[in-house]
DNA sequence: CCAGCAATGGACCGACCGGTCCAGTCTAGG
DNA sequence: CCTAGACTGGACCGGTCGGTCCATTGCTGG
């Protein structure tokens, strides 16, 4: 990596993150090349060496950074304020619609896969990404206890725990059936448990 | 594929199936090669060409079916039984314990990237997997409202779907993570949520 | 016992692909 | 301006690894 970015570069630079990450959703983790990052992102070899000194598996790590950011915004404003019951369904929804969008490719799962444990970072980004979002989720059931509709002694983590297993769950069964059965029923079971929590305290 | 193969040939076949499994394991299915497969069963070029002649996809299919097999049985008798709570506690604790012992490393999840969408029957086999799972969780579920635990009325169907997306789901954090905490969490609060339907119907 | 096919060994190939290198161009700052 | 360093193009390399081929041995059924 040079020692300053100009204008122009960090241009290129985001460039081939935005490409390469199209490329390895269409093509696969798997058989994505760099022949092939640098076809869609008309640049060099010596381009992506340039930016991303430390090869492929850097760029990758790059492409995963910038696909976990991407969930999570993607699931905007609904998951920053989860405050009634009615947020909680809107939520649901975009998310399943999301998902189904995205149909069987799941870049970062495959990308970690591939990363694997070999780089340090790779883990790093997930799980920042997987905290991130229970913490969204904690924050949320915090809110309707607050509000009253759950009991004051409900175990909040482990209930966003299981949600966020649950939604991740949902997630790879459709990557690996091609449907969103699975992610409807965890959703859908998931908030209808905690509403049941409300009315009839464990 | 030979016509037909001696008793000498299906062990060999098997041989490499088995072997090839604990290298994928081992050194991961992103690098693992022909060539470590050969070390491993001690065996040549031309055996892995002539018991599976689609090369890598086929042996790689082989193996996958094999581990499928190898997840349901792990949990059995439990997984067969599901017939009061107390089946399904220790139930738990054999799926948590299996998932610890297997670490960060999912051969199965793994293999169906590698082989991925190209071929049909990748899909197939982790797609009848899942069913074969469910349809086990369903049939306890059933057994805890024929026994009168549960309602008449609950929807086994969605329940069963819910409880394996929450079960994927932690273990897919377990792999990206190295924790179990949301394995624990999302059969836990799974299982609580079933009994305290039993106590409260939705 | 002897065809015929299964089973095995291992040399060899060739494409693919990540990575290197250098030569040339643009640009910001003094 | 002019020069240092960012930026770009693209030829080239070399290892890896899936896959092919043929020669040899072993088994099995008629």
């Amino acid at each position: 990596m040079p020692e300053k970015l100009t204008a122009k570069g960090r241009a290129t630079r985001r460039r081939i993150v935005e490409g390469a990450s199209a490329v390895l959703r269409e093509r696969g983790v798997a058989t994505a090349t760099l022949d092939d990052v640098m076809a869609r992102t008309r640049s060099s070899k010596s381009q992506l060496f340039h930016y991303f000194p430390g090869g492929k598996d850097e760029l990758l790590l790059a492409v995963a950074r910038f696909e976990a950011d991407q969930v999570l915004e993607d699931q905007q404003p609904y998951l920053g304020s989860l405050d009634s019951w009615e947020a909680w369904e809107r939520w649901r929804d975009v998310v399943v619609e999301r998902y189904e969008a995205q149909g069987d490719e799941c870049p970062l799962g495959a990308l970690f896969l591939q990363v694997g444990r070999s780089t340090p970072g790779a883990r790093a980004i997930v799980v920042e990404m997987l905290n991130r979002w229970q913490e969204s989720l904690a924050a949320g059931i915090r809110a309707l206890r607050a509000a009253g509709e759950l009991p004051p002694d409900i175990d909040v983590d482990t209930r966003a725990a299981a949600l966020l297993a649950a939604i991740q769950g949902g997630v790879s069964i459709l990557l690996s059936t091609g449907r969103s059965t699975h992610l409807r029923a965890a959703l859908d079971q998931g908030i209808a448990d905690l509403r049941s929590t409300g009315r009839a305290p464990a």
